[in-house]
RNA sequence: GUCUCCGUAGCUCAAUUGGACAGAGCAACUGCCUUCUAAGCAGUAGGUUGUGUGUUCAAUUCACACCGGAGACACCA
């Protein structure tokens, strides 16, 4: 929290500066943690921004401004200086990082959570895999992102709901009910062929083995609802094994079977509000979304000639539902393979009479699967793939949900097997963890200390812990950080730096000594570790233990 | 052909709405365990940020062109 006490003070110090200059423009400058050489805490680049507006030296802008903030900021700042091409660098007073260790102790889990903005109904949709087999790696990338972003959210304070959109209607369901009543009367010992274009997997033979065994007979079997509860089984079982829990999961069939007393679903609705908004036009016997008056490179159809409507169609009617549920904010996270349909469904919402801006689209792309230095393919058809639950069983869910966050949602992500494998015992969330597993092991051993008086953090005053700390009041800028660019990645970052200098205190500076007012302070500097841990690595849905 | 994303150390990737000498992990090399967990620490080495031009006090970041990789372009779901 520190930094935005920082960056608010200054911003109304530089409001006024640049009025008194007589400039008629708002200076939008960063507050910024300067590189490892420069001795200082926070670096401002105001003064070349306005010294560019007024085409002066930025040094004396910067000198001006300084004078200012030493005066008016003397009970945060200690040290304000001149550096570079015309930085300002900050260094703070250390009874500031007191006030922010006291503020961590005191909160506890809570630490980091904004009040203004509980208000907020935000929906994270993610996953969403069609229901016609089990969910693969790209689906764990997707998975882990969107769990983690909506954890991160909600301890912003937004009220925040997880879902998955279930598209268990049209052709696919047909072809899965088809594969394994196949599947069934081959066991049945019936010689008939099994279409190269159904589904192959495994799962599907397992399917209808469970249906020879409860020994009922073809006719009194639904092969697409009992495949679908099954498949839907495997899923749910998979995302609870990788820390992901879903608050609702939306049936298409809900918007595109379920008819109102005039016979009417909600697909059926949205595409009339459309046509009566003159956002759909009839042509060729088929119905077609205007989508080119919002940016779309061409117009869709929406329902087809032979009467059946386009997955677009029910995308629609899923989409106003939810903004008519109240969120204010929907974010979908979609495999990159689906950013074709971003600029339809943008059009879409406008079209609904919803603003573009509340709908956020976050692409993720995919993840390349690499087995002995060749690429794997990957098809839910011909059954050649990699399963989330052979990933997780193979390098744990830890490192496994660790691994994906820790690149942003547009870079490809190369998964290569073996090495996975390999790194399960180096892999940089057993680095982030053992911060975790030190600091348990020191709390425990302190019970046996009698006598302790209470803590006086004015003994914290050495490199290691003063680094300590304002790292662990960074956890508030990395929450913002994800909450801006929607991306939990941050947050692997911000443990590996955090592990990093926690380690390298726990080198130089003995917490248990006969010095009882030192371990007093120490112990309460590494409890708040403890929790700055285990409340980022819960953000990330990573444990973290006490013992290792 | 059009569009989206990516190209940074040997490998996988960061780099805070353009900031200071581009950073981590892994791999390599050299040291450190009678003291709270060595899954650790200290140190060495590793770079023309794909190429070029432009904008800027300042470019990995922005613009344009080219090279290379991944993906998307249905009255499929």
């Amino acid at each position: 929290m520190i930094k935005q006490q920082i960056t608010s003070k200054l911003n109304s110090i530089i409001d006024n500066f640049v009025k008194s200059k007589s400039l008629d423009e708002k200076i939008t400058f960063t507050v910024e943690i300067p590189p490892k050489n420069v001795d200082a805490d926070f670096a401002v680049n105001a003064a070349m921004l306005i010294a560019k507006k007024l085409k002066v030296n930025p040094h004396s802008i910067a000198n001006e401004i300084i004078k200012i903030i030493v005066n008016e900021m003397s009970d945060t700042i200690e040290k304000c200086e001149i550096a570079g091409a015309g930085f300002i660098n900050l260094r703070i007073k250390n009874s500031c990082l007191y006030r922010e260790l006291e503020a961590i102790l005191d909160k506890k889990e809570n630490y980091g959570k904004i009040e203004h903005k509980s208000e907020e109904k935000v929906m994270v949709e993610f996953v969403s895999a069609n229901p016609t087999g089990p969910l693969h790696i790209g689906h764990g990338r997707g998975a882990a992102i969107g769990d983690s972003l909506a954890r991160i959210l909600k301890h912003l304070g937004y009220n925040t709901v997880k879902e998955y959109y279930l598209n268990d209607v049209g052709n696919q369901m047909a072809v899965l009910a088809k594969s394994t009543e196949i599947r069934y009367r081959q066991l049945k010992g019936e010689k008939i062929g099994f279409p190269p274009d159904h589904y192959q997997g495994d799962y599907i033979f397992n399917i209808a083995k469970r249906l020879v065994s409860e020994g009922k007979s073809l006719g009194q079997i639904d092969f697409k609802s009992e495949s679908v509860k099954d498949i839907l089984k495997t899923i749910e079982d998979d995302l609870k094994n990788f820390a992901v829990e879903f608050d609702n999961w939306f049936s298409e069939g809900k918007i595109a079977s379920i008819k109102d007393k005039d016979g009417k679903t909600e697909v059926d609705k949205a595409c009339s509000y459309l046509v009566s908004k003159c956002n759909a036009y009839k042509k060729d016997d088929a119905l077609w979304l205007s989508s080119t008056k919002y940016n779309d490179d061409k117009d869709r159809v929406l329902k087809k000639s032979d009467g059946k409507y386009t997955y677009l169609a029910s995308d629609v009617a899923y989409h106003k539902n939810k903004f008519e549920r109240g969120f204010a904010k929907l974010i979908n996270l979609w495999g990159a393979d689906h950013h074709g349909y971003v600029a339809r469904i943008n059009a879409c919402v406008q079209m609904l009479g919803f603003k573009k801006e509340n709908l956020k689209i976050i692409l993720y792309q995919l993840v390349s699967l690499v087995r002995d230095g060749q690429p794997v393919a990957m098809s839910t058809r011909t059954g050649e793939f990699i399963t989330l639950k052979e990933v997780v069983d193979e390098v744990g869910k830890d490192a496994c949900r660790f691994f994906f966050l820790l690149r942003a949602p547009d870079s490809q992500l190369e998964f290569d097997l073996e090495l996975a494998k390999k790194q399960s015992s180096e892999n940089p969330v057993f680095y982030v963890q053992y911060v975790a597993a030190r600091c348990a092991s020191i709390m425990k051993e302190s019970t046996n200390i009698k006598d302790l008086p209470k803590a006086d953090f004015n003994l914290l005053n050495s490199k290691e812990e003063r680094d300590l700390i304002k790292q662990m009041s960074f956890f508030c800028d990395t929450l913002l950080m994800c909450e801006r660019t929607f991306s939990p990645h941050h947050f692997t970052s911000y443990l590996i730096d955090i592990a990093d200098i926690y380690h390298r205190f726990y080198e130089k500076c003995r917490v248990l000594s006969d010095d009882k007012n030192l371990t007093s302070a120490r112990l309460k500097l590494i409890f708040a570790v403890s929790i700055i841990i285990k409340n980022s690595l819960n953000l990330l849905g990573v444990s973290s233990p006490e013992k290792m």
